[in-house]
RNA sequence: GGGCUCGUGGCUUAGCCAGGAUAUAGCGCUGGCCUUCUAAGCCAGACGCCUCGGGUUCGAAUCCCGACGGGCCCGCCA
């Protein structure tokens, strides 16, 4: 409970109270947060004029004259129609900051909840590297569980690997018949596209990406190698466990190479399903079984097993929703089928991070699941694709921006910055820092934005360091531990007397905001607001930091820096629950 | 063709779901500030028919309908 929630209690108390006093007993009403200068929460009175007849401007007129100031009410006034009320500061203060100064980091993470929350996120295919068109992916579902688990949740991320299908398959028998020359030139002449000049980089999904390009240009053209990958694909179908396990290894391999690049963006997920285990154990095939008995399955006249959808929102020609071949054999569908009915005996709340490509997919997913009997769903998360200004990312036509090339560009950059600045610093130090600041640069970048709009990936803007950016954040923290480094041992002091500049309270405002962000950021699934709220809390630092002087202030000093220890304390939290590092000093 | 989604200063973006006061912030632009604790900073300024047209409402960037423009999807692929 934040001192703003108690502040909204009492507001709610008094109206109700002094509603009922005018005869308008149980009227409903609301609190907002006021836009305007000078006032913390408002209340309209628009909604109330048709119910008690009388003039917005006049029921908060009267209003105002029957609620007196008490509390943590410590002023009401009556504008334009609206009920205006400011919070105590001495209160807003006092308890805002002995909070932090009391719970440390864990200031903003909320009651427990006891629910084990589970958020698939990334899920690429492991046929290449990633590139920036699916980097929101693991950015947005990483940020999300750590919001998740300040808003008091069990979470656990998940990586659901598609080692099934016609793609890994391509991918692995380019890995054990393509040999390294082939691979070495496709990788120059890939490199020459995609307008690089270095070679490829000594990594094992890039390595085993070149392998993947050769085989797809000759299954398009090598009859040979079509019946050799459709030999291997119909053993893999008919459960060939040598095939199962070849194709597995291979999508290892590839994901070691994932991983390690998730890693440099500090992602790191806590567990790794199989698609492949799902045919293993038999849960897919009962999936088909539940399905064909309910009373929306059919067959074609090839035999493939439908569900219809129509009656479930599905809209457009076909309705039909297949969850097997003519020849039995399970789908992709029918597996995340299984897949989801596995998350939901170990999760009381299931979250996918997905593309909006997979926006009907989910849908039906969801249709299905019901169909069976599923009493949970799972609460999607679209976010919609970055391109490059050119266009479309695509591998094929060379427009494609690695997710290692701009980890490297990045911190090469910050690098270049620390260094123009810094020259006192260890050689070794300054790469640490660069690196923490360029892949900041890069998160910050990707969660500021709605997922659901539209990205487009600009280097001037994946590289900016200024103002709404992850270094601005981080620049900010540094700041704050310089000063108290700087100023040895203080005590604590919190009283309210000693904060009189308006730059001192606007910053204790929105650290008082952290709570209600982190719960908005975390339970509504609204995880830009987070970036945002950094963003805001360094800036009211930087006005404090420039307004008034710290170590100097005289019997002011203890609180001050009291002050500035709590900020630090907050920024240093909302940078990890971004996924970013906060450096010392940069 | 059908469905979903986005459209806010030159560019990027918050607010929209739960309609209220002067539409949020950043980049860029103009001007000022390092003899004070990190100038990746601070201060001041210019820049908006909130895509367009209707409707609902005391009140619309926000809700509804329609148009236009961008994106995504409509496989016995994954």
């Amino acid at each position: 409970m934040t001192a703003m929630d108690d502040f909204q209690n009492e507001i709610r108390a008094k109206v109700s109270a002094a509603l009922k006093d005018m005869g308008a007993d149980g009227t409903g009403f609301v609190i907002e947060a006021s836009t305007m200068e000078g006032v913390d929460m408002a209340v309209p009175c628009f909604p109330l004029a048709k119910a008690m007849r009388k003039a917005p401007q006049a029921i908060a007129d009267e209003l105002a004259t029957r609620i007196q100031p008490s509390g943590m009410i410590s002023k009401v006034t009556s504008v334009n129609g609206f009920l205006n009320f400011n919070i105590d500061p001495e209160f807003l203060i006092k308890s805002t900051l002995d909070e932090i100064v009391e719970k440390g980091g864990e200031f903003a993470y909320l009651p427990k909840t006891g629910k084990r929350v589970n958020v698939e996120h990334t899920s690429t295919n492991p046929t290449g590297p990633i590139h920036v068109g699916r980097a929101r992916n693991p950015i947005i579902g990483d940020t999300l569980a750590r919001c998740l688990l300040r808003c008091g949740n069990e979470v656990t991320t998940e990586y659901y690997v598609n080692d099934v299908g016609k793609q890994v398959v391509v991918l692995t028998w380019g890995v054990n018949n393509v040999t390294d020359e082939e691979a070495a030139k496709n990788s120059e002449e890939h490199m020459k596209e995609i307008g690089q000049n270095e070679k490829e980089r000594d990594k094992t999904d890039h390595k085993l990406v070149a392998k993947y390009r050769v085989a797809n240009k000759k299954l398009e053209t090598d009859p040979a190698v079509q019946t050799e990958i459709s030999e291997m694909m119909r053993r893999f179908e008919q459960g060939d466990s040598e095939v199962i396990d070849t194709v597995r290894h291979t999508a290892e391999i590839m994901l070691d190479g994932l991983k390690e690049t998730l890693g440099n963006i500090n992602v790191s997920l806590d567990r790794y399903t199989w698609e492949s285990g799902y045919i293993a154990d038999g849960s897919a095939r009962a999936i088909v079984e539940d399905l064909k008995k309910s009373e929306y399955a059919g067959q074609t006249d090839d035999g493939a097993w439908f569900v219809d959808l129509k009656d479930f929102g599905v809209q457009g020609k076909n309705t039909k929703f297949t969850f097997t071949r003519s020849d039995g054999t399970t789908l992709y569908t029918t597996r995340d089928l299984a897949y989801h009915t596995d998350k939901f005996t170990r999760s009381d709340r299931v979250i996918d991070v997905l593309g909006e490509d997979q926006k009907l997919g989910s849908k039906q997913l969801c249709s299905a699941l019901e169909i069976l009997g599923s009493d949970k769903q799972p609460e999607p998360l679209f976010y919609a694709f970055v391109s490059l200004p050119e266009g479309k990312m695509s591998t094929r036509r060379g427009v494609v921006v690695y997710m290692d090339d701009l980890i490297d560009e990045a911190v090469a950059r910050a690098y270049d910055e620390i260094k123009s600045r810094r020259q006192d610093m260890p050689e070794e130090k300054m790469r640490d820092i660069a690196k923490v600041i360029g892949v900041a640069a890069i998160r910050f970048n990707i969660v500021r934005v709605q997922p659901e709009k539209q990205f487009v990936f600009k280097w001037e803007d994946a590289l900016n360091f200024d103002g709404n950016s992850g270094p601005y954040i981080q620049y900010v923290h540094a700041r704050a531990c310089s000063t108290l480094r700087k100023a040895g041992t203080f005590k604590h002091d919190t009283d309210a007397s000693k904060f009189r500049e308006e730059c001192e309270i606007n910053l204790i405002k929105t650290l008082a905001k952290y709570e209600e962000t982190i719960r908005l950021a975390g339970d509504e699934k609204r995880i830009h607001m987070l970036p945002a709220y950094a963003h805001e809390l360094a800036s009211s630092f930087n006005q404090f930091y420039a307004n008034v002087s710290i170590l100097n202030s005289e019997d002011l000093r203890d609180a001050r820096l009291t002050l500035v220890e709590c900020t630090k304390t907050v920024l240093a939290d909302v940078l990890d629950c971004l996924g970013m590092g906060a450096p010392e000093e940069m």
